[in-house]
DNA sequence: TTGAAAAACGGAACAATGTTCCGTATTTGT
DNA sequence: ACAAATACGGAACATTGTTCCGTTTTTCAA
């Protein structure tokens, strides 16, 4: 025992311990509980609530998600993960216009299974922070391509904003009309396209 | 002294006691303490700070208004009344396209003010209920008319709800870039128009 | 003017939730 | 097997909506 071997407290820097195995499990349970209590009541669901589905306490929660929103974040990180990499499959299997209006349509259906998330996503609560960063450091360069492709193609005018886009239907859906507000949108995108090809 | 004058309990039916002069007083504090609070710190404002701002017990709050909603309500109902107004004011004085751009220039600024309130409007919360039927009731017609008249004279399509005109542009409305999006939103009111007469 | 009934008042007390703290239990590395 | 490190659970605290009730104010008729 005279080796390069780490005595308890020897040193501070570079440990390697690897995770310990309950954690883990208790981050998927929690993850896991916290996605069905989403979308059954909301994302107000109380984090006793979520805690005990899991199986674990309050306290496990907040030492993995210092704040509520932060389990919100997590949860939903995935789903939007799979949005986003949506598109591009779309992109690749129709044309622009096409592809454009099913991804469109495909993120019209997360948000609406998200009760709450598109309210709480921009309403000057603090606390929701980090979720349209990630909305939109991942969403806007996938619809961007899409956008992009159908204003080259002619489908559509070529000023309008993928973020901007992202926002309002995102605030649009979760509406009883959302499905006719959402076409009256895209009917603004075609407005002022410059060719009129595809359009009948 | 034998008329018909009632004595302390003789009759139940039929008074007309006349207000308390400190209820008025009360009311019309908290209705003005209300207003300024929502303007500030929005419509999440809470009830302790707005009865203290009144300077009245939070009892009497909930004695007017039986949920913080009512409160939210009674506070808004002024404005909605006279943002109504405004539409048929606009009419007489501009034609029918500018009109509608106007009111809905209108519209926007009186939810801009609001900060939280377009989020509450439309969101589960039960708690929110009496806002949109209110909102309905008064702005739905008031936009009714001017959306009417601008389709009439060609300007705008025909099919377009002012129901769902009026809850996408509150949705839209808060955001950084709601300028823009209810721009958009407008341009799909021209997409189908029939006539082309006044557009540039 | 006066006094008792009616109405309203204020704020303590209660309930639901987010968040923090800390004594205890579990896991890890030797 | 043991000690250090780590994580756990849930009680306790803070904030906020809402209810309750003893006290105060106002009204009305004599």
């Amino acid at each position: 025992m005279s080796g390069k071997r780490r005595t308890q407290n020897e040193l501070a820097e570079g440990v390697d311990r690897r995770v310990r195995v309950d954690v883990q499990r208790n981050l998927d349970a929690l993850l896991q509980a916290a996605k069905t209590m989403f979308a059954t009541s909301g994302v107000d669901a109380p984090v006793r609530e979520i805690a005990e589905k899991a199986g674990v306490g309050v306290g496990t929660v907040y030492r993995h998600f210092p704040r509520r929103s932060d389990l919100v974040a997590a949860v939903f990180r995935r789903e939007i993960d799979a949005c986003a990499a949506a598109a591009p499959l779309l992109a690749a299997s129709y044309e622009p216009g096409e592809a454009l209006l099913k991804w469109i349509e495909r993120y019209v259906a997360f948000i609406a299974t998200k009760r709450g998330l598109a309210e709480a996503l921009h309403s000057g609560d603090p606390v929701f922070e980090p979720l349209p960063l990630y909305f939109q450091q991942n969403l806007e360069p996938a619809l961007g391509q899409l956008l992009h492709a159908a204003a080259t193609a002619g489908e559509i005018r070529g000023d309008v904003d993928a973020g901007d886009l992202l926002n309002a239907i995102a605030r649009l859906s979760g509406a009883d009309q959302a499905q006719r507000m959402v076409a009256l949108l895209v009917d603004g995108l075609r407005y002022g396209k410059k060719a009129s090809s595809g359009v009948r």
